[in-house]
DNA sequence: CGGAATGTTGACCACTGTCAAGAGCGGTGG
DNA sequence: CCACCGCTCTTGACAGTGGTCAACATTCCG
């Protein structure tokens, strides 16, 4: 297998090269990070990418695997997580459509984290090789990719503080905050509504909570007429009253083009 | 001036150039975060450096803005902080001498934190235009520099496991743990004492707690021997303990010279 | 020596966790 | 098509970790 630990993954493997949409993926992903040139986007364009189906619930990677490929979310969410000897999860950041899983491991040689689905999920993997390659070849290419990971980092801080300084209540609401923003990001999301297929235990594992607080909290919000959240979906109804519940401020984002 | 906001740091400007031992850390940290060719030695060791020394308690650097230069604490301590409208603190991260104290703004336009000082410091200067050459011509520097950046995001990852999912005997433990790691890393440590000249309150703000129940965690960690803290000097007597109470795992801090 | 910041203690409180039971929902197999 | 099973969601009663408030001790500095 061309992942050394891949036999824990329940998945079916199919081999597509150039034919599916994950250059398209790659290069929504880049565009997102900053300007990219046509001999960066023809470089590429040219990847060939292996590309599996993963079940829901299972791992991508998994503590203190070394990795020597980069894999890509093309579709569903996944979590970068911990577990502690406890059993309790603790989940450290959210994965949608188009974010890179990993790309630590280009410089470090071994996962401090899990990386696992919480949906079907289809990802692509790309040779560590080719990416060096990228990096080597194209500085611009290495630099959007390095900003990924600065983003990345912003946004763990930003959990720091959620988790540590802020009740229940706006810790939720700054979590939805954060997911409708990245879902927007990734042109998910229809208006202020997306699909958003996490049960509340996931989100208690992120928010450092209980599934049952999750539950009243989320109810609350609801009461509030802040948001709808059921059946996969979530809808905000009161944007502005939900980012100030939340004490939201889409800068660690580093989106350039966030308006809202 | 030379950075554009910093008239609200209150320190003595002393211009040294070459004459320090600021490329002396420099070399330390670089080393510290992988191995160093004699070409790339030399290159970083022909920087010219602008020093500053910075009272305690003053800002480096603060949310938003745009930096010039890349701040490395070449003594005391400092840290990367949020502040809350309700005038709550979060601190994000610790910073001991020799590490960097920004290295986002190299990609990112905007700082989305604080940077402050903890103790009177002394802080080395390197222009973003220096920083971007070396990247520039030394590929490998950039690696270096990059892997700093990725190992800040790993202790931040662990920093959301800490005080999501740790009560606060095992999180500050933990977070002593990494204090005491870091500093042995950079050669600061006499065994397992060091100083660490860090109040109460400080703590707490990285801890996401209360400057009283940390007060009564240190007493319990005292009570169990496991370590000794006051006026400035932290002295673990338990190693062993301490990790086990804390769930102390310092993979995530990617140091291979690490036995311990 | 005096004043401010930090550390310490105790009483009390409440946000969030724990436990437990039941309801709803979706998938699977007979 | 229905019955069943498991998972998620919901609710309520109760418990406890950690927060709040307040007073006092101590240390640090000028």
């Amino acid at each position: 297998m061309f992942e050394a630990h891949h036999n824990y993954v329940r998945m079916s493997v199919e081999r597509k090269l150039h034919e599916t949409n994950a250059a398209g993926c790659l290069v929504s992903k880049l565009e997102q990070l900053g300007r990219l040139s046509d001999e960066e986007r023809r470089v590429v364009e040219a990847t060939s990418f292996l590309i599996r189906n993963i079940e829901a619930d299972q791992d991508i990677a998994r503590v203190g695997d070394r990795l020597l490929h980069c894999p890509l979310l093309l579709d569903g969410f996944a979590c970068h997580y911990r577990t502690m000897e406890s059993g309790q999860r603790q989940i450290v950041a959210f994965l949608v459509q188009n974010d890179f899983c990993d790309l630590t491991s280009l410089l470090l040689r071994k996962l401090d984290h899990s990386i696992g689905t919480l949906t079907p999920a289809r990802v692509a993997y790309i040779p560590h090789a080719t990416v060096l390659d990228w990096i080597k070849h194209h500085p611009g290419l290495g630099q959007l990719l390095w900003r990924a990971t600065l983003i990345d980092a912003a946004t763990a801080n930003e959990w720091v503080v959620n988790v540590g300084r802020r009740t229940a209540y706006q810790r939720t609401a700054h979590l939805l905050c954060e997911l409708m923003m990245k879902m927007r990001l990734a042109g998910l999301a229809r208006g202020l509504a997306c699909d958003l297929p996490l049960t509340q235990i996931e989100l208690a594992d992120a928010l450092g909570l209980t599934p049952v607080h999750v539950n009243r909290t989320l109810q609350w919000l609801r009461g509030e007429s802040l948001i709808e959240f059921g059946s996969g979906i979530l809808t905000v109804r009161n944007w502005r009253e939900l980012k100030r519940a939340a004490g939201f401020d889409p800068a660690y984002l580093h989106q350039p083009a966030m308006a809202s």
